[in-house]
Formats: C-alpha cells, structure tokens, sequence
DNA sequence: TTGTATGCGTTATCAT
DNA sequence: ATGATAACGCATACAA
C-alpha cells in the first residue's frame, strides 16, 4: 500500500509541481475537466471553467510536457536542422537571423525549437533522434546536404527546407529567397547605370543560389540585349572574389561592371580594385548580395541584394505548423522577394 | 473500436515505433531486464545482454523520450537561452559558433538542445517553459540580460552563463573569455610598435565586456608607463566607432594608436582615418577586438582580438553538464584566454 | 457537460 | 541476476 502523504489542498508541496489532479482537487472537478479547460476543449460550462482556470492560475500549474507528449503522442517540439558547418557556409551570416525569425512564429504556440547541427549521416544520432518521435516536425536548412539523408528524414517527418536544394526532384515543402529575381535586379542596376561589358563572380555550381543568381544576372543581360561578359568562380569566399576579380581583370575582357554573388566576395573583388588603384564605381561598378555585415565594412560600401533571413524563419515555421496542426491547403513552394540595396559601389 | 492490426513480433509495425515490451518479448525477457541493458546497468549476465542488444539492434528500438521523461523526471534537455535582441548584438558575430561549440559537446552525450530567445519578462512564456521541468539546466548568454530575470531562472535550474554579467553579486556559474588580458595584449602591441599617445573607442559602460577591456587597456598602460589618452564610447557599433574617432581626431589630443573595443567600432574608425587621409597603420595604429569578418572587410585587414567562442559554447555545455551529473567539483567560473591576430592596421 | 477508467513507454522498487 | 508491478502526469474513449 502506497505511502501517500496528505495531499492537503492547501499545503504547496515543497518542490513537486502541481499535477492535473491538485488542479481538479482544488476546483472541485475531475482530472478530465482540467485538462479540457487547459487545452481549450469547447465543451465545459463557464462557471466551470472559469473555477478551474482561478485554481490553475493559484496554484501555478503548468502541464508536464513529457506527461503530455506521451499520452497525445505529440512533442511539441519541432527540430532546427543545419548542415555540420553552419559556421563556415552560413558562417555568421544569417544563422541568427533565421533563428530568430523561427523563434518569432514560434512564440505564440506551444511549439519549441530544438537545435540539431547534423552530419550528413542518414544513420546517426540525428536520424535517431528525428524518427524516434522526439520531435513532431523538423526545419532543414539544406542547400548542400546530402540527398540520401534529405530522403531519409523526409520520409519519417514533415520537413520544411529553407533553400531549395541542388536536386529538384525532391519536391518537399520549401521556402527561399527569389535568388533569380534578386540577381536581375541587381543586374538591371548595373546596367540602367550605364554598364555594358558586365561580368559576374558566382559562388560554387553546385548549388543551387549559385545557379540561380547566376541565371538572374543572364537574364537581366539578355532582357536587355547586353552581351554577357565573363563568368567566374569566386567560391562564395573573400578570398575566392579577390582571386576572381584578378582573374577578369588580367583576362582579355575589359569590364565596366560586376555582379558578385555574395558580399563577402565583393569585398574581395573590391580590395583587389582598390590595390589596383581603378575606381569604383567610376570605371567598375559592383553590386553585390545578402547585404550582409560585410557590404558594410567594406572599403566602399556595397550595393547589394538583402535577403529576408528573418522572414525566411518566420516562413519556415509557419508552414511547419500549419502543416502539422493539418491544415488543408499548405503551399509546397514559397519564394520570398529580395530588394535592391543602393549604396557607393554602383 | 480500434483498428488494430496484428502485433505480430515478426511484423514491423507500419509506424508505431518498438517499444520496450516488443524488446523484451524477441529477447525473451522482462522488460526491466531490457530497460537496464539499455541503460548500461551492470547487473545483467552478459549472454543475456547480448541477446537483448541484438534484439535492439534487429528492431531498431529507440528509447521513447516522453516516457522516459516521464519515469525518470529528467528531460535530457538544455536550453540555450538568448536575448531577444540576439541578431542585434551578438549580431551575426558569435552566435553560430557558440552553438556549433555547445553541439560538439553535446554531441556524445544523451541531451538536446532546445534554443528560446527570452524577452526578458521573469514572468513569460521562457519562465514557464524553464520552470516546467521541460529541461534540466539552461545556458544563458546574458551581457545585458535584466537581473531579475537571471534570478528567476537561477533559482529553478542549474545555469551556466556565457559572459560574465555586469552584476558581480549573482555569483553563478559562468564561462567568459579573458577580456581584460585581451585589452592587455592588444594595447602592449601598439606600444610595443611604438605607440605613446594611446586612445581607446570603448563599447557601452553598462555591458561587463566594455568595462574589462577597458581595464585591460589602462593596465597595459600603466605597466608600461605609459600615459592613457581619450576614452570615448563608441556604443560597439560602426556608425558609432566612426563618430568616436572622429571625437578623437578633433579634440585637442594627438594619437597615434587606438585599441577600438570590437572589430566592428574598429571598422567605421578606419574608415573616418582613410576620409581624412591618415595612414594606418603609420600615422595611426588600431587594434580591434573580436576577429570578426569585419576584422577583414575593412580597408585595411585589422589587427585584432580573437576571442574562442567555440570553445566558450563547449565549455558552457561541459560545464552545465557537469553540474547536471552531479559532479562533486565543478569550477564556479572558467576565463578563457584570447589570442593577438596581427595583420595590418597595427 | 462531466466523471471514470484506461493506456502511453519508461524507470524504479520491490520481491524472488 | 531477473521479473512483477507500481508510479510518472496527462489525454481520451466511453459511460453517465
């Protein structure tokens, strides 16, 4: 026979939380009452409710997760999923960002956000812990992560994916930034401002806002009937756009403008100019993309692309959820709109 | 009436994850015989270990985590909790790699981390979730978190802070980067270069970090006796480094060598110099802070502070984990040391 | 509308 | 060393 202890209303039991049953203790009601007003259930006569919600409120009854999570088969939590080295490709780019626009869509539900910095072994711990009912839905900032796992967690999870991936046929529920059409915009710029011999440094093929970008800047040359100038690889690093922008200005192209994949290698491009004493934008001009915080340190400051990183996370989650909570018509696709941001280098 | 298909061991059900239960019964065993090989308990013959673990294996049973919670009132959960103004501040600068540091630690170790951005509301919904067992301990990066929040929080779990706080008297645990010897060092450089009329753009007097570094600074001053020249606050931003040195360059003092408290200051600092026509590091030397990609996007490649941010997030998790597992001799505070990156500008 | 009873998958306390 | 069995705190089908 169990010990009980005098489950005395009024005593605040020293470090035990208070359960569903002191609640309905408390109120006069039963267990089953409690949890259909703390989850909202329609069917409870107001007086009711409103004694339990005094009772609640009082004691400070706050519902045990795991108690829930096992009996509605529910965790509550959805997984934040980024590639092993967030910190070298998003780096320090728009990690926080993303985050932080999850977090907002996330704070008026009951969902949590839990960090998962995953390899790209379809058999590791992530996998585990995604299939093993931990959490109800996963965010996967893909871009380059390996297809075999991409399948992998698609088939356990519904998956959002922040950036279309390199291989298409996967057509799972994703949101990203019209890298098309940001590219052409920042080409046009280019050339309203009088550009005509405009080349463009491009981040690594194999992905998928390379390709993009890059099609953007063909489409605003060919839009405008523009000759396409050189094409070079700048690796998405500072380092690689300096290596790029030597490259285009020792080849036998003569150039006026540069649309550069990301910031941080037009800063690279930039410096390189700079050395060479050629003025920008005067004899080249550079727009470059993210608007990140380096279109800002540089020595010229940059005109550039903004991404909506925040809105993308916002976006991300909120298509999780709605997907979850089996909403009917959820958009497989949503690409979010980027903006042209004038500054010095063009 | 349920539909239930047939729980025939052999038959892997559609969806419904194994279960102890299932274990036990392929093993031929208790349950509880089960739960303790899983766990690593070493009262269990080996021959029968072995035959459960292959049962394991040939089923792929994962723990359920809810239940297991549930039993064991312990989550295996972390929270990392952040300011609300994290891209703000920490910016894009630090996040990421703390919590790849935070993700190598926890990577061989059973606990999750779940990520909140807290407004600092002792009463919200980070409160609750904190307070409601949901996880064992938090890591909080506070600088500027309000005090009455961190209370609260110290009071219900175990934390480890990142940064020591401008408050000394909450004498929890915390990891912090040696901000003081990195001033140290980095002003020593300048004079060392031969510098004697030494300013410093400090961060905001309020945040513990502005203050240390500008101890730091005036130590290696005074060990070198040197006399300190102006101190102004440049609010760790680059518009604000830029009015700083400004202020500097038109008062009535002459420099010739700055320690600018983050790259970022560090950054608009060159480039008010580069305006004027003053060279750096020759008319003026300046030490940044930080070994942020500011550091390299500037003008002229900064020398500066790295600060192992990596290694504070792992620290930060070995350190709560410890407390966690009720290790007897877990250091209250560990400072870890920063490192002189010279390049150009000093 | 409200209460009763059962189950969720583990851990932990007992016997054995 | 192993096996019953009782919690753990909640949701929910069913009965009232």
């Amino acid at each position: 026979m169990p010990v009980d202890e005098d489950p005395s209303v009024t005593a605040p039991g020293r470090h035990m939380a208070p359960t569903l049953e002191l609640v309905a203790a408390r109120a006069g009601v039963s267990r089953a009452t409690v949890s259909r007003v703390v989850n909202g259930s329609t069917s409870v006569s107001p007086p009711i409710a409103e004694a339990v919600r005094r009772a609640v409120e009082e004691l400070g009854y706050v519902p045990n997760r795991a108690a829930r999570s096992l009996a509605s088969h529910q965790s509550q939590a959805i997984a934040l999923v980024a590639p092993e080295d967030v910190t070298r490709f998003f780096g320090d780019l728009f990690f926080a960002d993303i985050v932080a626009g999850i977090d907002t869509r996330l704070e008026n539900s009951d969902y949590v956000l839990n960090l998962m910095i995953a390899n790209n072994d379809p058999s590791g711990k992530t996998m585990r812990y995604l299939g093993g009912g931990a959490v109800d839905g996963a965010l996967v900032v893909s871009h380059h992560t390996s297809d075999r796992f991409l399948r992998c967690i698609t088939e356990t999870l519904p998956v959002v994916f922040g950036g279309r991936s390199a291989v298409p046929e996967l057509d799972a529920y994703v949101v990203d930034v019209d890298n098309v059409s940001g590219a052409e915009i920042a080409t046009r710029h280019l050339i309203e401002r009088g550009c005509r011999r405009i080349a463009t440094i491009a981040g690594p093929l194999n992905m998928r806002s390379s390709l993009d970008r890059l099609e953007g800047w063909r489409r605003a040359l060919d839009a405008a009937g523009v000759e396409a100038g050189p094409v070079v690889d700048g690796d998405f690093t500072m380092l690689g756009g300096a290596a790029a922008m030597r490259e285009i200005l020792d080849s036998r192209h003569t150039v006026d403008g540069v649309f550069v994949a990301s910031d941080l290698m037009a800063s690279g491009a930039v410096q390189v100019l700079l050395e060479r004493g050629i003025a920008v934008p005067d004899e080249i001009a550079i727009v470059g993309f993210d608007d990140s915080a380096a279109a800002l340190a540089t020595g010229v400051p940059l005109t550039t692309v903004r991404q909506p990183m925040r809105d993308m996370g916002w976006h991300m989650a909120d298509m999780l959820i709605r997907l979850l909570t089996g909403e009917a018509t959820v958009p497989r696709e949503l690409i979010l709109p980027t903006e042209l941001v004038v500054r010095e280098s063009a």
